[in-house]
DNA sequence: ACCTGAACACCGTTCAAGT
DNA sequence: ACCTGAACACCGTTCAAGT
């Protein structure tokens, strides 16, 4: 059984049941064998979890060849939304990535990739690494209000927006007025 | 034992260990109880921890005449402050504020005063409560970002540096660069 | 009526014992 | 050398029993 599969199994199943629901024990199951074989390949549960977010990150699909010629405004862009077509695929996922610092492969290669692109448009280091930063916190920040778990399903939105119009619109005029 | 006292207990543990750590029977002790008690006032720990999001929600100060005069850039930015002077008090507290949607009175209570002020500066209602969710994340994102418990202290930015760092310059030069 | 000790089912993690 | 059943200390939650 090689690591490879054990994060795709994890991931699988943080896509189904969610990442608080992910029970060590639940993926031992899935891999016909106990807990304490996924001890042999990690650390513990968090080290499984990076190794998840790293997979994740790894489906981002920016090649140098896509933001050929475009302004640094518009290549910009494309990398978020990039990024973002990545997250929207594992909104279960999503709160893993604003709780960690992705240092993985290819969180790596990602931040590499994409400061490298910022400097060749005459950023200053320190200003291209501040943006990286500051960008990637946006689109995971947007991921979640679009999609991500605050409740359960994609009947979240309606059930709030009721809730709102429950209130009363004395007290609450513009919140209930929006709903 | 009020519920007050209850959840200024919680927030003020969560302050010192970190929401991760927290536990029912630690916050018992430190009231002088048994978990069961918590019980009579909560209906279980996210119920709990809720209350602990409105509490710090409470503590955001804006009052309707430190926006008088203001262009409504100038109205949003002050309240964007707001807000993230309130949640920089609380580091160990900013996971709960991105996995849940502050449907508190204090939170409210913010919404509420927040499009209140985007539509009299003569915003669309539905235009006006997609600014506030979408301020309002990025004030969290960023807050997570400057502070928030990626690993642990102050020293975590320097870790963090310096593991860029001690990376392969030829396989990563624009990361190691920029530490 | 209000509180709570003690139990329940579960979790992540460890380790001695198996092959 | 590699795997794992069974245990460990702990968690959130419940409930019968106390006052």
């Amino acid at each position: 059984m090689d690591v490879g599969k054990v994060i795709d199994t994890a991931l699988k199943l943080i896509d189904d049941v969610g990442v608080q629901a992910l029970t060590l024990r639940m993926l031992a199951d899935a891999l016909g064998s106990g807990t304490a074989t996924l001890y042999r390949h990690f650390a513990g549960k968090d080290e499984l979890l990076a190794h998840v977010v790293d997979r994740i990150l790894g489906g981002v699909r920016l090649t140098p060849e896509a933001v050929k010629g475009l302004t640094w405004r518009e290549a910009v862009t494309v990398g978020a939304e990039a990024l973002y077509e990545t997250l929207r695929r594992h909104p279960n996922a999503l709160p893993l990535l604003v709780s960690q610092v992705p240092v993985g492969p290819n969180g790596l290669v990602n931040r590499e990739r994409a400061i490298g692109l910022l400097l060749g448009f005459g950023f200053p280091i320190d200003l291209a690494a501040r943006a990286f930063t500051a960008i990637g916190h946006y689109v995971v920040g947007f991921a979640i209000q679009q999609h991500g778990p605050g409740a359960a399903q994609t009947d979240d939105q309606p059930q709030l927006r009721d809730y709102y119009r429950s209130l009363d619109p004395a007290t609450y005029p513009a919140t209930t007025a929006a709903a």
